[in-house]
DNA sequence: CGCAAAATCCAAAGCGGTTTGAATTGAGTT
DNA sequence: AACTCAATTCAAACCGCTTTGGATTTTGCG
């Protein structure tokens, strides 16, 4: 089932050099010599043995990506989404994925044997965290990496593609505040993640310039997950001074929070407003004519896509300086919102 | 940063050979010499090449994951669970997980050539279908794998895990019919894969051997969603004869009825019941005192722990007759039923 | 002490490709 | 026809590890 390089040579007398040119689309094998290697190697169905190739060549044509086994599960249906636009590029492109679940306490020393190893040509990092040292021992050893989101604002040391989530933040409120809403309450993810952090700022400082003080029974900041939304709104509801609108940073907590609502007899968008960001997840479509939520809209398929051209970009040219880019959230209007009873 | 093989040995004064036996555990060596090895290796900082190896031995170390990156991404938040639970298996294993995403079309190739080329040492087969050719083919290249799932119910010549769908459904249906439900809604999984048909052979055969008869317009198939859930049930509600408790195959779907009974102004457990299947994701979970739901309980993360360990045991031990493992799902008692509405 | 058996250790041949440096062929000039 | 120079092609080394078959050293025991 398949021949390998010296039987395809044998084949055609010729030496396993020029085969093996004529295959990779060398110049100096000639156009007639190419044709006969590529006929024969399709009739003896050859196949190239990748291990052989990496071991030759020093490339895997393989990306890795690694997740840490926390109790952060939320990440996963996020992450599934990104894989799957990651994925695809990296299928397209001939690239292999390789992923490697590990416990949080060896998820550094995996990132180093995998790279020391040479197991992968690049490495892509999911939700930075606030000073993260990942970033630092992949420039360290010198391994071509993309990060989804950022470590600290201005940082050009490296390439990442982020969503701009503090002014997304920042229109949002000021969205709420423009209906009429004071309290506003906010269901942030968890913050020494970097995004959940420039959330609260684009909050904060909305607030603070509308001079709304932050009222921090009304701000939590845990993972992002549905029982969490409900569970966190329904202590909300219970306050003499309830929120009349809540700021959400996922879809998931977002239903929690009108399960909430409901079952408190209230209704979402007249008596609690909602806004939340949207990670548009395959699974949860917040569409049709008028969505359910009043979201911030950011395709989290469409960033693993992007993540992924531009990782294998930097690994094809090595040299070339690290890309940035900031996505704009789509503000869409849905039935969760409306102006603050009175 | 590191040492090879050869330098290890020549640090030492030794031959590659007694290095590498050394290293990997073979009797011929002292442990006088293993000892003086190992600590030389450790010093040296020693790792070895995993593409020489590969080429060596002609094993991988690698576990594949074909997933088709179809429409029905309704897949992806079961599967990133599942992932979590065998990754987890295969790191602590010593196992990679290759993952591959690609069209559906060239789903097969996929295989043949992940297999040929000797990429991996075993596949991780989802979500089979109804006549599923992956199965085959996969026999025929001699390739160890486990499916998550059955394809047919007295399938003994190949590994699986699979849950007792058609069973669970029977309960689940007995259950309502006991509290006085006749006019029972269905929102099943897609047909074509074989869980969701056993589901609604579970369901019709209950319906049957209690006097009941099926009505089509009230059992649908579709990709198991929120929206799904949600709009199917508006539907249902508008009938004049509309049902008085709702089958669901998912979580997601049981999320959107919720919705839209709440929106129609009836309440969850006393005019409508619910009861759904729970895959337990991560981040929905379906718990406390009383969950939200009445359900069917099936850990989706342990069955990839255990389809890992099931397929690295056929991987290491071949010429091994398949496991099968028929898991039952566990009945718990929600919110989301009550007696029929008189 | 001598010798066969057991315990260690080693040189070299793969595994299946890529790549270097040299050799061969062919076209173009004079 | 002789001679260059460019276009092709090749033999052999190399990537880093495993493993076979044989050589060497120890050990056990009469």
């Amino acid at each position: 089932m398949g021949v390998n390089l010296k039987q395809l040579a044998q084949a055609l007398g010729i030496s396993q050099t020029t085969v093996s040119r004529a295959l990779n689309g060398f110049p100096e094998v000639s156009e007639k010599t190419r044709r006969k290697v590529l006929d024969m190697a399709q009739q003896l169905n050859y196949s190239p043995s990748p291990h052989a190739k990496k071991l030759a060549t020093g490339k895997s044509k393989t990306i890795g990506h690694i997740v840490p086994q926390s109790d952060h599960m939320m990440i996963n249906p996020l992450f599934s989404d990104f894989i799957a636009g990651a994925g695809e590029t990296y299928s397209k492109a001939g690239y292999d994925m390789l992923m490697s679940i590990v416990p949080r306490e060896l998820e550094e020393k995996t990132y180093y044997k995998l790279v020391a190893s040479k197991r992968v040509d690049g490495m892509m990092v999911h939700a930075p965290l606030v000073g993260d040292t990942r970033i630092a021992l992949l420039k360290k050893l010198n391994m071509p990496f993309v990060v989804h989101g950022r470590s600290a604002d201005d940082d050009t040391t490296y390439s990442w593609l982020d969503v701009n989530n503090r002014r997304s933040f920042q229109r949002a409120t000021r969205l709420l505040i423009d209906l009429g809403h004071r309290r506003i309450g906010l269901l942030n993810g968890i913050e020494s993640m970097t995004f959940a952090q420039r959330r609260r700022m684009g909050y904060l400082e909305t607030l603070e310039a509308h001079g709304i003080e932050a009222a921090p029974e009304i701000m939590f900041s845990e993972d992002m997950m549905e029982p969490y939304g409900y569970l966190r709104t329904r202590q909300m509801l219970s306050l003499a001074d309830r929120p009349t609108a809540i700021l959400c940073s996922s879809i998931l907590p977002a239903m929690g929070s009108v399960r909430a609502i409901q079952e408190a007899g209230l209704e979402t968008g007249r008596d609690i407003s909602i806004v939340t960001h949207d990670d548009t997840l395959s699974f949860l479509a917040n569409s049709g004519d008028i969505p359910m939520f009043t979201a911030l809209r950011s395709s989290i398929k469409s960033a693993g896509k992007r993540c992924a051209e531009m990782l294998i970009e930097a690994i094809e040219n090595p040299g070339m300086s690290p890309v940035h880019e900031l996505w704009e959230t789509e503000l869409v209007l849905g039935n969760s919102t409306g102006p603050a009873p009175t």
